[in-house]
This record gives structure tokens, C-alpha cells and sequence, in this order.
DNA sequence: AATGAATGAGCATTCATTCAT
DNA sequence: TATGAATGAATGCTCATTCAT
């Protein structure tokens, strides 16, 4: 008896959208973004063409809507999980973890983020100001704490090493992405740091 | 009087072509490959727009001479500096260097590379069988080669090592290029290296 | 009232398809199959210029598509025309009729058949292989037939028979077209019977 | 000695047309005029693309050409011929056998005259309206003469009975074209010839 | 005369988006 | 809301023709 009319139709109408992202990251992440047409992604939403314009402006905003959801979904999700963290070092780790475990249990997701979001400098650019800079900013806080507890070393700049842990893990899902084999792509994580770690450590 | 007809001909031909690839890169770089017309591209290399078409056979095949193109000449460029490189240290310092550096003298070269060529697995991969292969596989060799000498841990797989530093170099440039700022990008391989080199030592 | 929603839905793509095979009768019979362009027939059929591709796959499938349809309407019209008809000369002469009033009935659609079915040795052969062997198969058993009943001379084969009244029907419709005086052209099929049947009849 | 320096030129030059031409019916009867490129006839006739220009002011003038001079010779051979007979009945021979004789000599010949010829009505009419009709009359006013003669029927119109033996010759030629067995030609005269003349005789 | 590299107009086809139902 | 038929702008590529050598 719980839901009225009105949140009912929400419901629908998230519902109906959630539909039309999940079909796009299948259908970008198999043909990619400027290959698939938007009928593709109707007929995987399992909607009709124009449908899409009911919830979407236009082919684009699909993508960044892609990005923008994953993206607060993989910050807030971070930010709840690291709370609870107090050493740097495990923070670090929480969040390496975290990178490699969300790519790793979306394939396709994977695919769109690592592939297709770095198809134009235009998108790149609205990527780097946005969520990003956000991903970044806690690597580095982190790090600067770090330093401060005089675990870090402090002759290296905190934002150069967000960019290389960063780097590396990025590195690791496109990796995973473009292997012809098989292999689960978490573990990667703790293998990225036990370079990282002693590369930052302060001993 | 040293160019025969046969050579100066020989060097008109290469010399459109090469044109043509300047103004892929520049062109691709500016408005993104797909976004790009091919009579941008002609324009760009000051020639009519078929005349393209006697020089590359499609629009994709100007993106893969481009990629190719620089390709071998990193490969090459690099083989001969690191041939005179003994301590693996060194030679993965040159290995930075040279990254950085050659991006950092051309930005648009470096936009393809780090946005356009990633606009499509299919790209992706081929790039992924090719030279990039290559690539990794000269760190991962002077890894294994610094492990052997003891200057390097034993304890982490030389090709997980590659690909923190290709990934965490990569990232450099990415940041470089989508900075609003103006620095120079090879200075960034000393700040990588520092991190990265205490991460692998063998203490 | 008659029709249903779904009925009155076919008829509308029925009309459209018809409205476009119409319009390229027209354009190609003005301009050449060659110089129509798919802009053209869009216009002349009052839908823009993509909708030609929601009913037929190519420009090509056009002129395919006209040649099928009224070929189809010739051998069916045929076919319950003569089935009423016995005697072989009185066959023959239904036959001629037919042909020359068909063509002479429709200009456009007898110059295309005329000219622009035989822009092409491909789409002659196709066109050879389909309804037109069925078409001198029609002529050729009655001229057996009369053969039989010894009406029609036994000393010529029944197929250089049919290709001769074909040729000639052929001819006066090609004539015509080129023609610049305005003429009937049902009326030469008595001309050219004349001519034939004394030909080959047994006397 | 014969030969000034001003007529081996001009030899010369004829021959490079020559070449052309004859690479012109090869390549349209192979491909079709409109499918087939200026470079197909330059490097068939073994020469380069802009030399063609220089013979020819278009693609179109070399069909034109090759219709022309075709006709050229067919009528010039024709009166030629036929100027030794006096019976109509022989003259109708000598056509029969002229017109199938050339055609079938030369099947790239008979396929530009049967097939490309025909792909525009631009062609068709230039085509009728010059040596076409010429090739009529000639069989008119042999019919003529037969009626006059006596020898020949008096009810039917000359100028019909020459399109009627046009029509079937033609499309004796047609077929064979078409034909996937091979068969030789000229012996097809006779048979139509069988039906033709008594179709037309007196009795 | 001969070459063949260069030109650039021309066009079939695709597909994101709209809108009448 | 949902549909999907209709739209028409957009573009890679071809090839007849030109022209500097």
C-alpha cells in the first residue's frame, strides 16, 4: 500500500531511465559511442526510438549521464567507506580496492569509461573539471595527511602522486580491458600497491 | 644539383603525405577525429580533398599512418638511446624522459594519442597487439634485468611494474594536455621516477 | 468504416511505396536511371529525401522494384487474358495487343523499360533470366501449338518465332518513344501481325 | 617512301583513336559505359588518362565516336554490297546477313550497340535521328521496290515491314549477347529471313 | 604530343531528432 | 507517456577533367 500514484510514477520514470543507461553502456561499450545509433540502445532499453528523447536530451547527455551517475555512485560509495578509515595507508588501499573492484564487476561500464569517455578532448575536459578532479583531490588529501603523520615521505608532491596511483590503476583496468584472457581484475590492486606504498613511504 | 628527377619526385610525394599527416594530427587533435571532416584535413594540408584519397585510402587510414608513424619513430628513437644505457635505473630513466618528451614537443600529436587513438576498442586493440606491446615489454625486460642485478625487489612481477609506470607516464600526459595551464611536461618524469624507483628498489 | 486501424496502416505504406516506385518511373524516364538523382524521386514523389530509404534499400532496388511490379501486372494480365483465348492465331494477336497497349498506355514506364532496364548488361541478364524468358516461353508454346494443329508452318523453330514477334513488337514500342510525332500505339500490332502470321502460317 | 612526315602523323594520331575506341567498346561492354572509368579506357588503349583528352572532348564523345564510326562502316559496306543486287528479295538477304555478320564478329561491339547504346534517351535520339534511320530506309525502299515489283505484298506499309526485320534482327543479337551458350550468329539470318520474307511476299 | 598528379563538383546513404497520432 | 514514421542535414569518397611539366 506504500507507494502513491505520484511516487509510482517516479519509480516508472527512474525506472525507464535506468533502462536507457544500462542500455547504453552495453551498446557503447560493444560498438562504441560514435558507431552505435540511439535506435540501438531503444531496442536493448526494449523502448522505441523516440522514447529516448523523453528522458534524454539527446544521444550525448546519454553518455555523460553514464559518467555523471557512475561517477557519484563511485565517489559516494568511496566517501562512506573511507569515513570509517583513519590510517592514510589504509585509505589508500580502501580506495585502490575500490577502483579495481567497481570496473572490475562492470565490464561494460569498464569499457565506457576507460574507452569510449576518452573519445573527445571535449568530453576529457568536462570529465577532468568535474568528478574527477573530485577522485583525485582524495588521493592527494590523503597523501598530504600522510605526510603530516610523517608516514609519507615529504620530497614528493601529493598531487603528483594521486596522478600515479591514479595512473597506475587506470592502467590496470585498460589492461584488463583489452586482455584476450580471463582474470579477475580486484587482486590487481594489491599489486599496484605494494609498489606504490614503498614508493611513497617515508621508510 | 644532387636530386635527380626521380628523387625530388620521390620527396614531392612524400612530402604531401606528410603534410597530410601534419594536418591529420592537427585537425584530430582540434575537433576529435569523428567530429573531423577530411576537408578539414585537406584544407589544413593546404591540397584539394581528393588528392587525399591519393595518398591514404580513408579517413581511418590517416589515423592509423599517424599512430604508425610516431610509433616507429619512438621505437626507434628509444632503441637507440637506451643502447648505450647499461644500469637498468638509467635506462628507465630515459624511458620517462623520453615519453614526456616527445609528447611534451608536440601537443597535438600527444592529444591524438592519449584521446583519439582511444576513441575505439577496435583501435584500442590493434594498438594493444602492436607497438604498444612493444613498449611495455622494454620496460618489463629492464625491470627483470634490474631484479637479476638485486637493484630490484623480487617480490613484485616485473610486468605489473611496466605497467605502473607506462600508466602513471600516461597519465601525466593526460593531465598535461587537458590542463588549463601551460608547464613543461618532461620535468614531470623526474617526480614519477622518484616514487616509482623507491617503489621497485631493492631497498 | 470499413477499414481497421491496421488495414488503413498498410495502405499507407502500400501508397507511399507506390508513390515512390511512381515518381522513379518518372525521373528515370526523364533523366536516365544514371543522371536521376534519389533527391529527385523523393521530390517527385513528395517525401524527403530519407523516407526513399524506409521503403526501398537502394536507388537500384527502385528500379528493380519497377521492373518486378509491372512485369508482374503484364504476365498475370497476360496469363487471365489469353487463358479465355484458344486458337494460336487469336493468341498471338491478344499478345501483341497487350504488349503495345500496356507500354502505349504508360510512356514513361515504356521508356524505361525500353532504355533504362538495358543500361546494364547485368540487369539485362537478370532481366533475361525472370520474367521475360516466361514471357517468349507464353509465345513460343502457342506457336508450337499451332504447329501442331498445323496452322503455322513446321519448318521454323517455335523460339525464332517468338523472338521475331517480340523484335518486332519491341521495335514499334522503341519507335514510338523516339518518335516525335504523337501516335497510338495499340494500333501497329495489327501492322505487325499482318506481316507475322502470313509469316508463319502453313498457308 | 610513300609516307610524308605529315601523314605518318597523322597516322599516328588515327592510331591512338583507334586505340581508344577499341578500348572503349572492351571496357563498356565489360563494365558499362556509366560503371566504367576514363582510366579503364586509357590503360586499356595503353596510354594515360589525360591523353584521352586530347582525342576525345569526353567520356561521352568516345561512345559517340564508337557508334559513329561503327554506323560508319555498316553503311558503307552495306551499299556497297548491296549495290551489286538487284533482287529485292537478295537485297533483304544481304541486310539480314550484313547487320548479324558484324555484330557477330565483334561481341564487345554487339553488347556497346545492343546494351550501352541504349542506356540513355538522349543517346536514343541522336541515334535515331542519325544513321539508324539511314539503316531503315535502306530496307524501306527495298520493300518498296519489291511491292513495285510485284514480288512483295501491297497491303502493308513499307516503312513498318523494315521495322518489323530491324525488331527481329535485333533482337536475335540481343539474345545472343545474353546467351550463355555460345553459338555463332549470322546463321540466325536465314531463320528470321524464313518467316520475314513470307510474311511480306506476294504470294 | 604525352603524362599523371591534382582538382573539386557531385551524390547515395545514414541517423539523430522531431512530431503527429 | 509512448510510438515509430518521417525528416533532412551532413559527409566520405569517386572520377571526369584539367594543366603544369
Amino acid at each position: 500500500m506504500a507507494r502513491t500514484a505520484t511516487s509510482s510514477q517516479k519509480n516508472a520514470v527512474t525506472d525507464k531511465r535506468e533502462a536507457i543507461l544500462r542500455a547504453g553502456v552495453k551498446v557503447f561499450a560493444e560498438k562504441g559511442y560514435f558507431n552505435a545509433k540511439v535506435a540501438d540502445v531503444a531496442r536493448a532499453a526494449g523502448i522505441a526510438d523516440g522514447t529516448v528523447y523523453l528522458y534524454f536530451k539527446s544521444k550525448n547527455e546519454i553518455l555523460h549521464s553514464i559518467f555523471d551517475q557512475a561517477m557519484e555512485r563511485f565517489i559516494s560509495e568511496g566517501r562512506r567507506e573511507l569515513a570509517k578509515i583513519g590510517s592514510p595507508v589504509d585509505r589508500l588501499k580502501k580506495v585502490a580496492e575500490l577502483h579495481l573492484k567497481r570496473l572490475g564487476d562492470d565490464r561494460d561500464l569498464a569499457i565506457v569509461f576507460q574507452v569510449e569517455l576518452r573519445g573527445s578532448t571535449k568530453f576529457m575536459e568536462e570529465f577532468s573539471a568535474a568528478g574527477f578532479h573530485e577522485y583525485l583531490e582524495v588521493i592527494r588529501k590523503t597523501i598530504e595527511e600522510g605526510q603530516k603523520e610523517g608516514i609519507f615521505r615529504n620530497d614528493i608532491k601529493p598531487i603528483v602522486c594521486a596522478k600515479v596511483l591514479y595512473g597506475a590503476l587506470d592502467e590496470m583496468v585498460t589492461n584488463w580491458i583489452l586482455s584476450k584472457r580471463s582474470y579477475p581484475l580486484e587482486p590487481m590492486a594489491r599489486e599496484v600497491l605494494m609498489i606504490f606504498l614503498k614508493g611513497v613511504s617515508a621508510e
